[in-house]
DNA sequence: ATGTTCCTAGAACGAACGTTCGATAAGCGC
DNA sequence: GCGCTTATCGAACGTTCGTTCTAGGAACAT
């Protein structure tokens, strides 16, 4: 009784983001754990991977993870949380004092990969451990992934308005969001372009389709040689 | 050991293609479970579903059920195999005979999207426990995708060689499958359209950008109205 | 009727699960 | 030195896991 106070008390103490470098030292040793519960539970799923591989990985206790958080269902959610919650910062940021429809449309995509393949893992739990959070922490996530949506179907109803186009969004965004999801399943950084380059084929691909050779209708024009990714 | 002999031959005895509508008996029942299974997987996950989720499911004893396999990774291994060689061999079929490459592409599209809606649980199983399968089972089922990979590969490098087109068809055809194989995330039989519609939107997309009022261009011109679908 | 094969179930196996307990240092204001 | 918080641990809790053992009813051939 007396431990469950404490216990409680202490896992709802830490900042709101995290993962930040600086923070008290209970901080700093949490988003260590993050750290390697991410790569756990990426490689065995959240499901897969057992509190003891979780200790074995932190070279922690079983007992002594249980001091940073009070179940495993929790440590997925701060994992997600965080992930996402960066995700729309940055998005935010970089959208800011762009005007061009289509420019927006490309810097979307740009964060979305560039975050992706930075911080693939996370990435992964994020894609992939979507439903299994309960009622309480699920519907906190899920809010945050709708608005991401929402910001994505408005650049998308931009683009339409400007260039007064006519197309399902809800299909355009979903299938763009399909697109960009799917690279956790197959980006190999020894063979695959960087966030750059592929943010610019899939948004040549999204905006104007292969059939169009890609390239001179957008305002931009830079374009990479083409050979240096290795088709398998 | 007398019952080890018995239960292995049993479940290596029944033919190639398991969920017949004919068969024996014993096919007939497997065929049951694995429907079952396929069900319960999709909704809790391989991991997350026991063993007693499976024989309450399929209204047998935990102990019947190893009657007719196993282990639950073959079980999960039989699921995908079965799903997998479907879309293949349905695919073949619908390729014979057609030679405009756009056609070929919209063929796989459409394909590829009509099997998915038609048996959602099943390839949200095939999607979702991608590589959870160990070392035998799992290299068999990679083949089977590689193969089909291969066949969206090349009917891509088709179109690309007919209309002299240049970019990387494996980013390209990652990311159309990334759109197919999304849909498992997001489709709603209640508010989305059907697959041969969906396919026609999403072939649109591939070929031919969202920035294309897509339509005119291709060897088909059918459109339909644009407004039936509600965007949320 | 009798023997054999097919099919099913109750009960149990050892192992692993997520979580909690009580104990114990180390650091620090007093 | 003492008392309090912080941080960590080994050991165990009760439960559930995938799987197997044993036994016996049903179906059918002889």
């Amino acid at each position: 009784m007396g431990s469950a106070t404490r216990t409680s008390s202490l896992s709802g103490r830490s900042s709101a983001r995290v993962p930040a470098g600086q923070g008290s030292r209970f901080d700093r040793r949490l988003a260590k754990i993050l750290q390697h519960a991410t790569e756990v539970f990426c490689d065995k799923g959240y499901e897969g991977a057992s509190m003891r591989d979780l200790s074995r990985a932190s070279r922690m206790s079983l007992a002594g993870l249980y001091y940073y958080f009070d179940s495993k269902e929790k440590l997925l959610y701060l994992i997600q949380k965080y992930t996402f919650t960066t995700i729309l910062e940055r998005l935010r940021v970089r959208l800011e004092g762009v005007e061009d429809p289509e420019q927006r449309v490309r810097i979307f995509i740009q964060n979305h990969l560039e975050y992706f393949l930075a911080n693939q893992k996370a990435v992964k739990v994020l894609s992939h451990e979507d439903d299994v959070l309960k009622n309480g922490y699920g519907s906190e996530i899920a809010a945050i992934k709708r608005e991401y949506y929402r910001i994505c179907l408005e650049l998308v109803d931009e683009l339409k308005r400007e260039q007064g186009l006519e197309f399902s969004s809800r299909i355009a965004v979903l299938s763009l969001f399909g697109m960009m999801n799917w690279i956790y399943t197959w980006h190999n950084p020894r063979v695959d372009a960087d966030a750059g380059e592929l943010a610019r084929e899939m948004g040549d691909i999204f905006l104007h389709g292969v059939c169009r050779g890609h390239g001179g209708s957008g305002p931009q024009a830079k374009r990479a040689s083409g050979s240096k990714v290795r088709v398998m």
